[in-house]
RNA sequence: GGGCGAUUAGCUCAGCUGGUUAGAGCGCUUCCCUUACAAGGAAGAGGCCGGGGGUUCGAGUCCCUCAUCGCCCA
């Protein structure tokens, strides 16, 4: 390795270099030792189909630093990665490529091939996700990458809902969902969006049956009159009450439904005040017969057809069939008018059309006894969250204990492993089964069929050739396997295997899964609050099921990075950062660090975007214009770069640009924070590398340190301290700015300059390059889990030079810094006396390089500089009277209680101590009155601030006593300094 | 409609259980390419801590209220 460090760190060199030797040494694996504690995470399964965002990024770098951490502090440190099948959402993208590429529907594939295409998809992009992972520098066990659809996951999702069914806790039912027409499925209320539509209002009557008259109604979807089951008013509308009880006859199909009341669908001042009901096509309406025992009819076929039970508009597509029936009323009297009307209405995320309410059978999770044990999880502490108030989310949702809706009309996922047959008997299925445990069966009567459950697949002929087994078409949620992720993807239930790795050879049986044992239950889960309901709350759920035990002892919420105005970042919106080109532009180590940094307790982080001039690299904010704009004309949006004065086309979400065309790609210039500390680190350790020509170890006895030996030293237990305990509590922000502070203020701009004279004296040297090998050491190691890749490069450098190093002892140094100890320091090493002592001396320093700047002296011209204080102070500026030379170029001149001001000099006034600057010829009498003027003003409005608090009696009472004491004390340090500063300026006067 | 959170320097944010003169980074001003670093160094300007009440000897911090914004749930 060359020697010789170039003057800015090359991050791209040192990702490469270093990751792979990591991967290699498996130095991220993880396998049960009975020496070491273990520390899991389970990595929030990235979507198969997607590319790593901010969101990722951001959740990924907390998990890699807490792993690292661990991992140094001596934990058998296990980060669990892996991918999700994401049903909906990768059968989405696979079914629309196939369109606009082939022209071809998953109903002209079929399902078998189907399934087939979206894991060739899946092999391609888990890979790209992956990658990007190890982009980040993620620290996971990619042995034991897991995804949601492979075998072993499978497992567990047969066991489970196959003792959820024998538990009884698994039904079918009716259910209302959001139907995606197009799409043929039933879409999340999470992948539904509303849109404002122009629409119309129809008015419309309904005749009584007893011939009394009509009444009138409004409503935007006519043909759901096919449906309806009821015509509801509101109870204390005066209008209809001599209505309710009545009938009144459906023209278009003839059939009679009631009149009820119900206060809360039916608004007074809305239309007429009377409204239809259609249970099976409004969510609204499907409320309201469950609470009035309404019957509810479906209309609808699955492609959005009107099926047998519209009569005579069966078969026609629901929007045809709206018209005909607007006709046909209108033909048969019962038309009132027609407005223009505003709807709001959903369409589906994934096909973009709107969405149709759809009654139909689905498949529940009783929630009543699962939900209860995951919130006393919660209430009696084995779980807890990070920050606290998050708590609420997760019992607030479980407590409504609404059974889970796990089934989806899909081919992508794992498909519900429930067999019907009915034909068989009883008999039969127990002749046929009896013996097996992996079988069971209940009676549905209301589909009188038997239902089969079965954790391996069951051939058609499974009773004989007599009866036929039809397996259930749908696949369950996505959630479904994802809830089981902690557990599953350790190899439950397989209790007598170790989970199979990848790329390794089966190990020999063990009799029992000592990698289940060992890791489970996790640590930690590093999430983001969007999926608290969804995701957290049910692996909680069914980690107490299936195993007995939490999944996880803490979870940590971190926040979401929104733009700079405030708005979520998503493709949709071209608003959003590329992790991928933040690492290529600023370093992985710079994106990670700042991230970090970003990473505190409240909910939203803003970070403002821009595009990147292609021609000049100059960053131009994005404003919502660009967001929105859009090609028209033809011509594509260009953004204005205001330095080089050329323009560019960039991304968007609404147009591609052209080809050829140079792009502005978005970043984020708030990464600069990163890149310049990573900068600062690489060259503070240049510095120590370029001073170590024959450094030997040894070690450091405690009166060879001088008082910035003593100060670092302090400084860095301190910050040690800090650093550990705020990663404890996953405050990623407090730990970052420690470590920034302590590396920059403290350890570059001070000490750093404060060895300089020390390595250029023969005699000194030695001590000074241990103290500052021994000190890098250990803030690498500190650094190293926030930024891996420079600390390593730096790590390897050191140890090419400085090998048995570090303080108080020399010790051989680990090969990485990766697997390096996590510096634990002794606490006699703070030392609040020393810290005071040397912040003196830096107030000294700064006060004379004021009077430097306030004058305008030249850095290069020499002062002098004169103390008035007591004896003990003057003996320590004494015995550090070479710093101020080092520090501020200024001979310490004479310290002591005796010193008067020299004539034509500038002074300073701090407390404690008076200093004097002589200045002949240069020191302005004018300006330095103004300047000690400007200080007394200052004194006298802290002075009278001071004296009025000590003035108020209650203050004097009733304050703790070292309070009062306190306020006493500094009010006589600043009347000194007054004292001092009148002084000066009456003899300036003379 | 219910819940959670935010509002502090031009921008992005810290400020723990209330206690001297409210901090950081970026940006800005002045000076400096000084033998680790111009992705740097030195010095500096900039804040009725969203408005209004209250509790307290004392409020950026606790309580109430209003306003604005964001997120989640229905």
């Amino acid at each position: 390795m060359n020697s010789e460090l170039p003057k800015q760190y090359d991050p791209q060199a040192a990702q490469e270099r270093w990751y792979p030797v990591w991967e290699q040494r498996g130095y991220f694996n993880a396998d049960p030792n009975p020496q070491r504690k273990p520390h899991t995470i389970m990595i929030p399964l990235p979507n198969v189909t997607g590319a790593l965002h901010m969101g990722h990024a951001l959740n990924a770098t907390l998990q890699d630093i807490i792993t690292r951490w661990r991992r140094m502090q001596g934990y058998e440190a296990l980060w669990m990665p892996g991918t999700d099948h994401a049903g909906i959402a990768t059968q989405a993208v696979v079914e629309r490529r196939m369109l606009e590429e082939e022209g071809l529907t998953r109903h002209d594939v079929g399902r078998e091939a189907l399934v087939e295409r979206i894991w060739r998809w899946k092999d391609t992009y888990e890979q790209r996700i992956l990658n990007q992972l190890k982009r980040l520098g993620a620290s996971c066990d990619w042995r034991r990458t897991r995804f949601t659809l492979d075998e072993v996951c499978s497992r567990a999702v047969r066991r489970t809902f196959f003792r959820f069914f024998q538990d009884g806790l698994i039904y079918r039912g009716k259910r209302l969902v959001n139907w995606d027409t197009y799409l043929q499925t039933a879409v999340a209320d999470d992948e539904v969006f509303r849109e404002t539509v122009r629409g119309h209002l129809w008015t419309f009557t309904y005749p009584l049956v007893d011939g009394s008259g009509t009444i009138a109604f409004s409503t935007t979807r006519p043909e759901t009159m096919l449906g309806d089951t009821a015509v509801c008013v509101h109870p204390n509308d005066e209008r209809y009450r001599h209505l309710i009880g009545k009938h009144v006859r459906i023209p278009l199909i003839g059939r009679e439904i009631p009149i009820i009341a119900d206060g809360l669908l039916a608004k007074k001042e809305f239309g007429t005040g009377a409204v239809k009901v259609t249970p099976a096509h409004d969510p609204n309406d499907y409320a309201c017969a469950l609470r009035n025992n309404l019957p509810m009819i479906n209309i609808l076929n699955p492609d959005g057809t009107i099926n047998e039970n519209g009569g005579p508009y069966a078969g026609l597509d629901r929007y045809e069939a709206r018209q005909r029936v607007v006709e046909d009323m209108k033909k048969l009297g019962h038309f009132v008018k027609v407005e223009d009307h505003e709807i709001e209405l959903a369409h589906s995320d994934r096909s973009k059309t709107p969405i149709e309410p759809y009654l139909s059978d689905q498949w529940f999770v009783k929630m009543a006894d699962l939900a209860q044990a995951a919130m006393d999880a919660v209430q009696d502490g084995r779980v807890r969250f990070f920050p606290s108030r998050y708590a609420k989310t997760y019992l607030d949702w479980l407590g409504e204990k609404r059974d889970w809706c796990i089934s989806r009309q899909l081919w992508w996922g794992h498909r519900i492993p429930i067999w019907y047959c009915d034909t068989c008997s009883e008999a039969e299925l127990r002749a046929a089964f009896g013996d097996r445990g992996d079988v069971c069966w209940r009676r549905d009567e209301e589909a009188a069929c038997w239902l089969i459950c079965s954790e391996r697949d069951l051939p058609e002929d499974a009773l004989g050739p007599q009866h036929r087994l039809v397996q259930d078409e749908d696949v369950l949620d996505t959630w479904f396997s994802s809830a089981l992720w902690p557990h599953a993807t350790l190899g439950w239930p397989d209790l007598e295997h170790n989970p199979p790795l990848i790329g390794e050879d089966p190990s020999p049986p063990t009799g029992r899964n000592e990698v289940l044992a060992y890791f489970y239950p996790t640590n930690v889960l590093i999430t983001s609050r969007d999926i608290i309901t969804l995701w957290v709350a049910r692996m909680v759920l069914t980690g107490l099921y299936n195993m007995g035990e939490v999944p996880f002892h803490h979870v940590h919420i971190h926040p979401k990075i929104l733009d700079g105005f405030g708005q979520t970042m998503s493709k949709s919106k071209g608003n959003g950062v590329d992790p991928m080109d933040l690492i290529d532009k600023y370093g992985t180590d710079a994106v990670r660090f700042t991230i970090a940094s970003l990473a505190g307790e409240t909910q939203d982080v803003r970070l403002p975007v821009g595009y990147e001039c292609p021609h000049c690299g100059h960053v131009i904010p994005q404003t919502l214009e660009h967001q929105k704009a859009i090609p028209a004309g033809g011509e594509k949006p260009r953004v204005q770069c205001p330095k080089c004065k050329k323009s560019s086309q960039y991304s968007s979400p609404w147009f591609d640009p052209d080809p050829g065309e140079p792009v502005a790609r978005m970043v984020s210039e708030r990464f600069e924070y990163g890149r310049n500390f990573c900068n600062k680190l690489w060259n503070a350790s240049r510095f120590a590398l370029l001073n170590l020509e024959g450094y030997t170890p040894a070690p450091i006895a405690d009166e060879e340190l001088r008082l910035e030996d003593r100060w670092i030293r302090s400084r860095l237990a301190d910050t040690a301290a800090t650093v550990t305990e705020c990663w404890g509590r996953y405050q990623f922000d407090a730990a970052t700015r420690a470590l920034r502070d302590f590396t920059w203020n403290e350890f570059c701009d001070w000490y750093l300059e404060m060895l300089k004279p020390r390595l250029r004296d023969e005699a000194l040297r030695p001590v000074a390059q241990r103290m500052l090998v021994g000190v890098l050491d250990c803030l690498l190691r500190l650094l190293a889990p926030t930024v891996p890749f420079v600390t390593e490069e730096l790590w390897q450098r050191l140890n090419a030079v400085a090998s048995p190093r570090g303080l108080p002892e020399p010790r051989p140094a680990a090969e990485s810094v990766m697997i390096a100890p996590w510096p634990e320091l002794p606490d006699s090493w703070r030392d609040a006396a020393i810290e005071k002592r040397f912040e003196r001396l830096q107030e000294i320093v700064v006060a004379v390089r004021n009077v430097r700047a306030a004058y305008g002296i030249p850095p290069t011209t020499p002062l002098r500089l004169q103390l008035r204080c007591d004896a003990a102070l003057a003996a320590d500026m004494r015995d550090v009277g070479g710093q101020f030379e080092n520090l501020a170029r200024t001979v310490l001149q004479a310290a002591g209680a005796e010193i008067e001001r020299p004539p034509a000099s500038a002074s300073f006034s701090l407390p404690g101590v008076d200093g004097f600057v002589p200045l002949e010829g240069i020191v302005d009498i004018e300006a330095e009155i103004r300047r000690q003027e400007k200080q007394a003003e200052k004194l006298k409005k802290m002075i009278a601030a001071s004296e009025t608090k000590l003035a108020n009696p209650n203050f004097v009472q009733k304050a703790p006593p070292e309070v009062v004491e306190k306020a006493r004390r500094t009010l006589a340090e600043l009347q000194q300094q007054l004292r001092n500063v009148e002084q000066i300026l009456q003899q300036l006067r003379a």
